[in-house]
DNA sequence: CAAGATTGATGTGTCAATCTTA
DNA sequence: TAAGATTGACACATCAATCTTG
């Protein structure tokens, strides 16, 4: 069993192929994000922030990032000693927070944004535009399994 | 910018299939490998020691596993706490460790990897034969592009 | 000095338990 | 009782610093 993988009969190299180009573009994005001393997970608070008019509940920020509560509590904290996100308690609901963007925060948007653009369009460039269409579906088919 | 993400002038949304697929991929082998009380991380060191006969230096699972030596040690400590693996002295070198698989982490071994197997062929269901060959080779474009 | 391994700090994610408010 | 947020504990990964040995 597990053969050198690449000519095997198991043929499990499609996987091996997947992962690997996946965090090949994490590697990527990551690597162009952090030349504006970012990360992912916290250009995408920011991200989430921008796209809704700068402020959101810590909820919505979870659910914009498809994760875990908890988690957004850290990113914030990190975001916040940063000064580039800031709390605010939720007029609506005593029990909620909201996260408000800065200045500050904006500016690092919009410059790792746009460095991430850049990474993506970079990436797209080894894709010959014909085969998008049908690699986006294969892809899709993977995913959208049935347990 | 940043468009719907899917008919937008920019097409990102193969950067995003990629990563999609690949986090359900994950997820699938993590679930399957979890049901045997382990993690891809921990099979992995397993899996090494196995096709090498059963012993290695913590330097040599570290470089099998693409990763660094101080991730190797700490998933060490896990494995031998849970009696999967034990050190030993390197009889050669007075300053290595040699990682040992035990009777319980073989048996753990195989049940997780014959689990993992079922997996990745449950979801290789979802492409079709004849794709394959093209989806590896897209993939592979994307990930060997120069820097 | 260089190599092997460990330690401590940090980032990112999860879960379970808890506290406050609805 | 539910929901929103936090906390504490853990898994996994990295890096920088350290210790032992070559």
């Amino acid at each position: 069993m597990n053969q050198p993988d690449g000519a095997g009969r198991g043929e499990t190299s499609v996987l091996t192929a997947v992962l690997g180009a996946a965090g090949e573009i994490q590697r990527r994005l990551d690597a162009a994000v952090d030349a504006h001393g970012l990360s992912l997970s916290k250009l995408g608070v920011l991200e989430a922030l921008v796209a809704r008019g700068g402020t959101l509940s810590l909820g919505q920020v979870a659910s914009a990032l498809q994760c875990v509560r908890s988690n957004v509590t850290q990113l914030m904290d990190r975001l916040e000693a940063e000064g580039l996100v800031r709390r605010a308690a939720d007029p609506g609901d005593r029990r909620g927070t909201l996260a408000v963007i800065t200045e500050e925060g904006r500016r690092r948007y919009e410059a790792a944004s746009r460095a991430k653009s850049a990474a993506e369009e970079a990436l797209l460039l080894a894709l010959p535009e014909g085969s998008r269409g049908e690699l986006v579906q294969l892809l899709e088919a993977l995913r959208r399994q049935a347990p």
